[in-house]
Parts: structure tokens; sequence; C-alpha cells
DNA sequence: GGGCTGACGTGGC
DNA sequence: CGCCACGCCAGCC
């Protein structure tokens, strides 16, 4: 079976939606709860339309805390919500990734 | 079918 | 921590 945009949207908008206040999840972890790991990229394709749509999608980091090159807003949207920015410009994954078995 | 492009991930240095 | 090379794969031309 060959995952397609069409057919991962739904489930990851739901995770996405999902994401509590303060926390972020990566890439990479939500193609693999939506059941298609590697597939990470696609993830990223679905947030960039994605953001007209009613979901945190600036909640949405790559692996290593960096945010969206085409995405300005977010750090602001971020620090709101408390979330802060390393010197380099990168967000402290140890403190901020949503460990879903954890809290 | 062929080739290039990315809101990616991992491992090596 | 930064940079780079690779691997990955749907989309688009």
């Amino acid at each position: 079976m060959r995952p397609t945009q069409e057919l991962l949207i739904k489930d990851v908008y739901e995770i996405v939606r999902a994401i509590p206040t303060g926390r972020v999840l990566t890439y990479g972890q939500i193609a693999r709860l939506a059941g298609w790991p590697n597939h990470a990229r696609l993830v990223g394709r679905i947030m960039k339309g994605a953001s007209s749509a009613e979901i945190p999608c600036h909640r949405v980091l790559a692996a290593n805390g960096r945010p969206s090159p085409t995405f300005p807003e977010q750090r602001a949207l971020l620090e709101a919500e408390g979330v802060r920015f390393k010197a380099n410009g990168c967000v402290d994954m140890k403190k901020y990734l949503w460990d879903i078995v954890g809290t």
C-alpha cells in the first residue's frame, strides 16, 4: 500500500490536534503514530497545506528542534505558549517534546 | 519513465 | 554544536 497525502491527512490532523499546549512533536513521530514510518517528509507536505486548518501546526518541528523555514510566525506562537528557544534558534527538545507515555 | 524538489531523519566527523 | 553525506519517498514537471 502506497501512502498518499490524502490517505494520511486525517490521521495526521487528529494527532496534531492532540498535542498539548506548550509541547511539541516531530514530523517523524507523527508519521510513525499514523502508522507510516519513513514518511516524515509527507507529513511535512501535509503541514504546509494545513496552514489555514484548525490545527496547532506550529507545535510540529523537525527532530532536531528546528522550526519551519516557510512559517515565520511559528516561533512567536510557540513562545507565547511558554516554549523557549535556544541561542541557535532551535527548541530544546529534551524539555518540550511531547512524551505521550510520560505526560 | 526520468529527474529534481523538499515544513525529514540519522549517523559520522 | 555545526556541517555534511546518505537514505528516504510522494509530488510535480
